[in-house]
DNA sequence: ATCCTTTTTTAGGCAAGACTAAATTCGGCC
DNA sequence: GGCCGAATTTAGTCTTGCCTAAAAAAGGAT
């Protein structure tokens, strides 16, 4: 009964733990998009999570699916596994930020706890990857997270950047080559009421930059 | 047409390699019992990577098949992967030589040619896996290897070891217990004529091994 | 309350890759 | 030359995970 992880499984578990954050629970729909298949899919498999034995979704006709703790468990573990990958790949081979989503989303389902527990130590068990995202502990607690986005500052507001959604890697690149990474401290310089442009000024940058909201509501952060 | 490299396929192609070292092509049954399959399985598969455009296999009813150069230069492509994996684990994460097999079977489908690259660096373009097993170069020529077994040594006869077979983690435990490992310098003590025991001296080692034909065969030295 | 749009479900299919059981072919031996 | 057993292939199924098209249910607006 345990070996129903498959990597489509788990890809389900962290879609629904990811959209459960953002909504309480997921649709069919929502669950439908963020894998890029088909929303009848996603019925066949929702229905294969709820009836499980442990169950790891509730489900309810047309009222979307929530984790059990079962669920969240195994959710908690991919998570941890993608983001420690991210994080080694970045620190230890040397990939840049936008180009680890992408290998990690395959080797997450792959590697052994050996391998979780010897990158963890070989990082020091970091609570952090690479975009800001907070890495479950060994013990699967979910540290909280910076949920101010960017586009709520105001002019003369100053802040540092907490984490950025690490979806695109061409809009990483592109906030990367303006030092705009966790950590960075910034001003708020301008904000134009109407389409929602921000003029940013980032400590160690000679220019500053305005980024529209598609971007400010990618990048969370703290005020100072 | 180049999706046809599933996780299987690949799977079948390095056991298709390794078989076609030793009996110089590979039959439905051998195939069959590497991978823990059932031989018609294996006639379905075959007759898939014959078909393919451009064709991996080359294939006779009855008599086996043997890899063309498409099939070949992807069968190393993988060995390369495995073997550099072997080595990571075991230098990088600290993996003993029993461990690092199981883990780089799953891993090595999966890694991107960045990785491979990467981690080929870390290593310093490394010629040799952790059982000594030769990898194959970026341009996929394969170095060529140690093919003298101990078995075939007589009293008195000092050596090195080259490479120890890797399919039996409880066996590298054994030997590594006793020293030997990869470069370690031995003398053969004695040799039982009907059984063909061995006593070994292994350098740097206090106590003699004693060691039976089915340990003796999986060993490859050479001559000093 | 009913209509209309959105969401979900049903039903039917497809591709991979494995299996079993039943045929067939091969190779060696008399 | 014919027979036997082992190896191989054929044929037919199963499972997983995905798909599309069309039916059905929810829920909001009027």
């Amino acid at each position: 009964m345990r070996d129903l992880l498959t990597h489509a499984v788990e890809d389900y578990l962290k879609a629904i733990y990811d959209l459960s954050l953002n909504f309480g629970r997921a649709s069919t729909t929502q669950i439908a998009e963020v894998l890029d298949v088909a929303p009848a899919s996603v019925t066949g498999m929702v229905k294969k999570l709820a009836s499980t034995n442990p169950p790891l979704v509730e489900y309810q006709k047309h009222r979307g699916v929530v984790l059990t703790q079962d669920g969240e468990k195994i959710a908690l573990e991919i998570i941890r596994h993608h983001r420690l990958l991210e994080l080694f790949l970045h620190e230890t081979l040397g990939y840049s930020w936008d180009e680890v989503d992408a290998e990690a989303d395959r080797l997450e389902h792959v590697i052994s706890d050996k391998f979780e527990q010897r990158i963890a130590e070989v990082l020091g068990d970091p609570t952090h990857d690479p975009h800001g995202d907070p890495i479950p502990t060994r013990d699967l607690e979910m540290p909280s997270h910076a949920t101010l986005c960017l586009a709520h500052l105001r002019p003369d507001e100053r802040g540092s950047i907490q984490r950025v959604r690490d979806t695109d890697p061409e809009l990483l690149r592109y906030l990367g080559g303006h030092g705009i990474v966790p950590q960075a401290s910034f001003t708020v310089m301008g904000y134009t009421p109407f389409d929602g442009n921000l003029t940013l000024r980032v400590n160690g940058q000679e220019e500053p930059v305005v980024l529209g909201t598609r971007i400010t509501q990618q990048i969370f952060v703290e005020r100072e």
